[in-house]
DNA sequence: GTCAGATACATTAGATTCTTATGTATCTTT
DNA sequence: AAAGATACATAAGAATCTAATGTATCTGAC
């Protein structure tokens, strides 16, 4: 089973700078597949979604970048800089709470951990 | 706090879908204030995204509609068509799942009920 | 009695964020 | 040699929201 996309509207960003603060770096492929791999194949990121919401993390200077060749292909890593760590912490404590809040308003039980 | 408002994104008919289930019947406006009540001012919903998300439940054949007048005013009374009912469980049952996934993938500890 | 704020519907322009499709190129495995 | 995986990227269009605007009625305070 794969979430109807609209779901994923919102959380993209915020996976992704939870998977760099995890990684230390990461390039654009790698997070497609880790997502892939971690969710059981539930979350897909689709390139184009995930380019361009890198590229708006770079713009807003909450990652960096480094390029590297592997052969002669190009791969480039993202890094969080330090306000994209501050960053981070706040979008996924929002999140938290936020799906708090829906638990709430949606009456769900939670598993047991 | 409010919640940036991409996180909402994609939540909103699955919200109305439960109060609907909840309650019945309600009206529009009802809906706007139960959830800002509920969440303690958290969750906003605006009648620009409330109404055309109402109008599109209605030609989906998921809620009926019955209009009511108060004084001289009107008032449009929703409620879940039997396809409507169906499809809310599967929406409020996908939506935990998802969040499920998210606390999984961002490794949020959740408060012990 | 009038005026502000709440109640109640609705639409529209614009922003944001995604999907799907397309493009380029390299590497690996059969 | 060809298919599939790796790896970047952009662009058109869909979906879903916000903010603004519009209309009209009701209520409570002054």
């Amino acid at each position: 089973m794969i979430y109807s996309s609209e779901l994923l509207k919102g959380t993209l960003k915020t996976i992704v700078l939870k998977l760099l603060a995890d990684n230390k770096k990461m390039y654009g492929y790698e997070i497609t597949q880790r997502v892939k791999d971690l969710t059981l194949d539930k979350i897909q990121i689709t390139e184009g979604a995930l380019y361009p919401t890198l590229h708006a993390l770079e713009s807003d200077g909450l990652v960096t970048t480094e390029t590297e060749f592997i052969g002669k292909r190009v791969r480039k890593y993202y890094s969080l800089s330090p306000s994209g760590k501050t960053k981070t912490k706040e979008k996924v404590s929002e999140l938290a709470d936020f799906m708090e809040t829906m638990k709430f308003l949606l009456d769900i039980k939670t598993k047991s951990a």
